[in-house]
DNA sequence: GAAAACTCTAGTAAATTTATAGAGTTAATT
DNA sequence: AATTAACTCTATAAATTTACTAGAGTTTTC
């Protein structure tokens, strides 16, 4: 299961994804809209800055952005901040491979393998959608519409 | 990640897996095999047994056994049994579905259709691969042989 | 009836999660 | 330059989960 912390984070990148371009948005903002503790966002959000997914301005007139736009930072991307690696074991991760001390043979451990599947399943989802997919997706449920670019 | 606890109980589903219609198991015996400290395995085991996918003889000569044959025990089920759903938000499983108190349109929340497709892809790898899966997987990279039913 | 094994309830230390508090820093505006 | 709006950063803390441990109880076999 995702984290609260997660699923804030997932919830505010989808707020400044929408307002992308607009220039900064205040955290207060962000709180409120989604019903997040403003002080546990900041740190989120933090987090987020110091990962490079979003940018801050400071002072009067400051806030939040998106670091590079919406079709640029994926779910995956999100996750792995918050929630560390994808992977349901250390030795099965791309981004933060562990062995395990105790396996005589990687190879032939069948509880790696089926992880290693699901890692693999999940990462594939996670990695190609993006937080525009994410917007847009829900514009074609609400509309009944898919751009053309969404149903090739 | 998963749980030490779930792994546990993998390892230990496993070894009864390959000892199948050989008779009853020791606790000891599997946490020895297994490096899984005694006390915390019999806990593990326990559970697995109130949810019926162990069975177990009291007494001398006793121990545990699979409670069904090993080709019908998916990794899925033990899974869920120590780690829950395996869905990453309660509103995207089937099992333990639960909706999200803040969410107005479940249709339109963009996390809960990602996070859909990756319990959905989830589910299919785990529900569909077996002990019996597990164990023939291993063999087939030992002994770079696979059996024609697996083949196929 | 003694020994071997599982059963069950309780407890506990450490880690993680989910926050909260407050002083510090930066930028805009007047 | 003073004020105020905002983000930054460190520390702390309550609640929950994880990973065990202890020990008394029950069942079965010999």
């Amino acid at each position: 299961m995702l984290s609260k912390k997660t699923k804030y984070a997932l919830k505010a990148m989808l707020v400044l994804a929408k307002e992308y371009g607009q220039g900064p948005v205040l955290i207060s903002d962000i709180a409120q809209r989604e019903g997040i503790p403003r002080k546990f966002l900041e740190l989120i959000l933090l987090e987020l800055r110091n990962q490079g997914v979003l940018q801050s301005k400071k002072g009067k007139g400051g806030g939040y952005f998106l670091g590079r736009p919406p079709q640029q930072i994926s779910v995956g991307q999100v996750v792995r901040i918050l929630e560390g690696p994808l992977a349901p074991l250390p030795c099965v991760s791309k981004t933060a491979y562990m062995r395990c001390r105790e396996c005589r043979d990687e190879r032939t451990c069948g509880i790696r393998i089926v992880m290693k599947e699901v890692r693999d399943a999940t990462a594939k989802i996670l990695d190609s959608t993006t937080l525009e997919d994410m917007l847009r997706r829900v514009e074609v449920v609400v509309t009944g519409k898919e751009s053309l670019a969404f149903s090739i």
